[in-house]
DNA sequence: TAGTTCTTTCAAATAGTTTTGAACGTTCCG
DNA sequence: CGGAACGTTCAAAACTATTTGAAAGAACTA
């Protein structure tokens, strides 16, 4: 049987890469297994199934079945058919662009929406207070209503942030990447 | 003694707003702490001491020592001498984009920079390889080459995209800011 | 149906992180 | 000096998250 003999191990190029981006994912809030697999066939010619992936990664069948499902089910792993196989393969998502578009979808609703949610809340709680007849408590309010502001105002630009990032990926490296390129800021440029 | 008295107890909206940024700066991988505790500072008209901290948040005292510390280095709060008063006492970084620039000067410092340099030394591996004999390895190297380069041009666009805020926020809520403040994108904007 | 191959699940183990609180250090005051 | 008031440290405890691997399940084949 000729087929799927090489790569049950990373080169060492390899294996940097899949360990930064693990770290980097791992930042970005993520398990850092999902970024080793992931770079791991984003570098490979060729789909790849769980148990090359788990000889590459040193991993159990189990963690493999996990964190591939859950690279799925964020849409940045596929999987494939493979002509005369059984098991299952995989590839990467190349599209970078189009991978963090997914993500910051996700996440902002979760994460943003609720905290401007629970601002806008809570602006209304210290606005209530203002009209109290105790003018401690009404200087208290006065000041946390603008700084509750503030953070709402701050949390209202995050999303917007995002939302532009997200139109920059549907058209593909528009708006927001011509502006930031146009930028030559500070520091040594490597 | 008629000095410090009130403010042992947060009400609802207070405990709420630092209970949304606690989450929020989990998410972006600081202690949870660290947000509840800047979070009470910032909604407090006048400094507080570790004490005050401690009974609002109900932390125990190497808690309240420690992520105060932290908060310290990270430049969001404040250590401020209050009159006749032999304890420390603490005020919030009310800068937001003040306190939003100095971490992330840190952080891409750290996470980006690091990434950049990882993905240039494995560029240069997989182009060692390409001048490769075997052309199974050439045409794996070739492909490796390409990735790599997309994943390292995604990370210097991340190092502006970082810098930008970076300058924006010296200047205070100049270009990136102004940019963003054009779009008025999708979904019901609140 | 029985056997083979591959995937998934999940309880238990391991690893990692955060919190606690008692002990220690410092400063100040009488 | 001795004691009071704070602040800090750090080992242990509590809590979370991740990983393992054995067992169960599914899909196919003969």
């Amino acid at each position: 049987m000729p087929v799927g003999k090489e790569k049950r191990t990373l080169l060492p190029h390899e294996a940097a890469v899949s360990d930064v981006v693990g770290k980097l994912i791992e930042f970005w809030g993520f398990k850092r297994n999902m970024g080793r697999v992931w770079s791991v066939l984003y570098l490979s010619p060729d789909p790849m199934s769980a148990e090359d992936l788990r000889q590459s990664l040193r991993l159990s069948s189990g963690a493999v079945s996990m964190t591939v499902n859950e690279l799925l089910r964020w849409g940045v792993v596929r999987k494939v058919w493979v002509q005369g196989e059984r098991k299952d393969f995989y590839t990467a998502e190349v599209q970078l662009w189009r991978m963090i578009s997914r993500v910051f979808n996700e996440r902002e609703k979760s994460e943003i929406v609720m905290a401007i949610e629970a601002f806008e809340e809570a602006l209304g709680e210290a606005s209530k207070l203002r009209a109290s007849s105790d003018p401690k408590v009404r200087a208290r309010a006065d000041l946390q209503y603008d700084r509750i502001k503030q953070l709402l105002e701050l949390a209202k630009l995050g999303k917007r942030l995002i939302e532009t990032l997200l139109a920059t990926a549907k058209i593909d490296a528009e708006p927001l990447v011509r502006f930031l390129l146009r930028q030559v800021p500070s520091s040594q440029d490597t």
